[in-house]
DNA sequence: GGTATACTTGATACAAAATATCAGTAAAGG
DNA sequence: CCTTTACTGATATTTTGTATCAAGTATACC
């Protein structure tokens, strides 16, 4: 068992929800994803080894798993909404608004603003999200000599 | 015409794409909606003007002004993705994962980590979002005592 | 270990949201 | 005007997400 799904299956009984098959199933294939995939996407991966585990499962397991704040659904180009890890506590990324091309990167000076934004709203803040929007190298460039 | 309405046509033609009437009404209805509006509710509210509008103009004219950086869609508690404005150059979210509520704030200071990272991946950035995710003072409470 | 209980599951059906297609329309430029 | 080509909107279809409920199973307690 991965180290990182034992982390977030021990968060899930800690919360008071029960430790399944199917969850551990579900969680391990999401890990073992390395994030930015769909439900029925990881539906799929996770029946490749249990083939019985139904699709609203998936959902519903990620459902929760948004409420722990485990993971975060986002937009990726295309309708079906692709989850994202935020068990470190944060996740960065560089979003070509052309060809949708993901990078990631890790630098964050998030810590400041958050502290103040938490105590003005009395928010406890698990994660953040930081998404640059713009244009990468390639899609500039076409944009430029046109 | 709304001063920001007005700020986002050109935009789209400076671009190279045409000014029409239903982009016209579609991004008039955007900016009224002050943001956070799902596709099919944005046809609805343009419908109230000009009925005649279809529903798949609308979904043509957010994937436009997506790929201009004007909008950007995320997800909010429902499946249906919603679009918020992202013409300030910034968009900053306290979400909380239980309720699914929404706090808007101002303050932040990711300058630095743009500067930075914008180098590193010689990416043009033009907007970025900021989540925080956490629980909110009510939910925070509730799962407290509990 | 056995049993009661509430939580969880998955098949099915359904609703909502997004996409593909294409003939007709109108914006832009000359 | 007239031509060209991007754009539109009706329609059909696919994809994605949700509701329901009988059957299954994790957990606590004995
Ligand atoms: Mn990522
Ligand atoms: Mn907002
Ligand atoms: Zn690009
Ligand atoms: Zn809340």
């Amino acid at each position: 068992m991965d180290r990182k799904a034992e982390k977030i299956l021990n968060r899930i009984v800690q919360n008071g929800y029960r430790r399944t098959n199917a969850r551990q199933a579900i969680v391990t294939a999401l890990v073992n994803s390395a994030g930015h995939i769909t439900a029925d996407d990881l539906a799929d991966n996770v029946r490749e080894k249990e083939p019985h585990i139904g699709r609203m499962t998936v959902y519903r397991t990620l459902e929760l798993l948004c409420e722990l704040g485990v993971v975060r659904p986002i937009f990726q180009g295309t309708g079906a909404a692709h989850y994202i890890l935020m068990d470190n506590g944060g996740h960065h990324h560089l979003i070509c608004n052309r060809c949708h091309n993901v990078m990631e990167f890790e630098e964050c000076s998030a810590a400041m603003v958050m502290e103040k934004v938490a105590k003005q709203f009395n928010f406890h803040i698990s994660s953040h999200l930081l998404e640059l929007h713009g244009l990468c190298e390639e899609c500039n460039e076409i944009s430029s000599h046109q």
